[in-house]
DNA sequence: TTAATAGTGTCTTTTAGACAGTATATC
DNA sequence: GATATACTGTCTAAAAGACACTATTAA
């Protein structure tokens, strides 16, 4: 179109105020049966020596890349088969002391715990509790708020709990991530059932596991991630009515 | 904090290269029982005279006060009881020639339907069923996909289909607001009965409709909506096997 | 009168959840 | 042997869905 490039030849794109994009990672393990974050100890101003999800400016690279390479420079943490997902866009005025700076925040969820080394733009980088997780840098806070409720919710309705384990899992660990991530206890035998009664949620290998639990019990069968996108039925948390109001 | 303020007042914003914000509206509507989105024809460059979403750049506000506006602004649509939400940001780069533009997305029910006046941003605004709604300027074909995708999900698990619906309504015409969302037909009775038995889902106003249907049938009762904020237990799509994996 | 719609009854199937019980491991 | 765990059986209650039926209204 003429029309088109003679206006992208007078255009300036400096004649609009400066804002800035970054991306922010909430990245979510499980260890030693607790659900936990990966933060970092901000090295530079603002909130120098405040701990914050990793995170920065995106450059010229599309948006889930840009989460996957500040969580992989700022943490040393790379991750192979890690579910990133789209969480939030954060843009309040003030939010950022600098400048105008929309965050775009990501979800990851990481199989196994990989120990971040610290980084170039850390001065370090460790994976923390969420409950312990507050007095975060910027508004960070509130992210990590919206990140978690997502993830318990998606628990219901996907088999995402199967990226918090590894590649081969059994259906206790299975069930001690849902409890890590709800923070409730689940029935045990009721929930073994379910999980194999949900079409495409697990898949068995035919392999056992070497040996039975630390205090005794038969060796578990192992299973793998089956090709389901949805749970149908969905997993659903015990019902709590005052959630609903 | 003595330190921040120094770097602050060091701090130049222009350093980094420039990017814009704009906020993009797939803003909803049922319309003789079918789903309708808004949209704009663009008196612009670039795109100009292709159809897009409502939408621009965004200013000093919170970005869900940026969508209102540019709704209203752009479509002479000015809605009060619309429900808002921020759907997803879009930030590929060449998304937009001019330069880098991040686009968050958000998400609008608008329950009547209002004829938009065409205001000073665009040529035209105007309601277009969703199946017609192609060819759009930008990514926006990909938005519209992404808002019909979570809106009909959402219909499942909350009680969003009232936000179509007017302050009063009866049953039927919330099963039509679900067909024409799911693009499904649904059992009346079984339907009327599950609506009534979620908690908090309708409330009747003890009034019934003045007349009946058009041809024929009693007066239905009126209701207006609950005070719940997820239905529990949910009222669930008609399962095709076909979308789970 | 005809036909369409509102609303209810009832039956079957599926699912959730409580609880018990058996087999198999580890210490 | 004591004990913890994996896994299954069984029962009950809740819910989904199919289908039938009555009552009420507009044309």
């Amino acid at each position: 179109m003429h029309d088109e490039a003679e206006f992208l030849a007078g255009y300036d794109p400096g004649a609009y105020p400066a804002v800035a994009v970054t991306v922010d990672v909430v990245a979510l393990t499980i260890h030693a049966g607790r659900l936990c974050v990966l933060l970092v100890e901000r090295g530079e101003q603002p909130f120098a020596g405040r701990r914050a999800l990793p995170g920065g400016f995106v450059r010229d690279e599309a948006l889930d890349v840009a989460a996957m390479r500040e969580l992989g420079e700022e943490t040393g943490v790379h991750l192979e088969r890690v579910h990133l997902e789209q969480l939030k866009t954060y843009g309040d005025p003030g939010r950022d002391p600098r400048m105008r700076v929309f965050s775009v925040a990501y979800l990851a969820f990481a199989p196994s715990l990989p120990e971040p080394e610290s980084g170039t733009d850390a001065a370090g980088a460790y994976w923390v509790p969420v409950e312990e997780a507050t007095g975060l840098a910027f508004d960070h806070d509130v992210i990590l708020a919206d990140g978690l409720e997502r993830a318990r919710a998606k628990l219901e309705y996907t088999p995402l709990a199967t990226a918090f384990a590894g590649d081969e899992f059994t259906i206790s660990e299975l069930r001690q991530i849902y409890t890590a991530v709800w923070g409730e206890e689940l029935h045990a035998g009721n929930f073994h059932r379910k999980v194999l009664s949900v079409p495409g949620f697990v898949e068995s290998t035919g392999e056992t596991a070497p040996r039975g639990g630390e205090r005794g019990g038969p060796k578990p069968k192992l299973y793998r991630a089956g090709d389901a996108r949805l749970l149908h039925p969905a997993l659903l948390r015990p019902t709590r009515e005052d959630d609903v109001r």
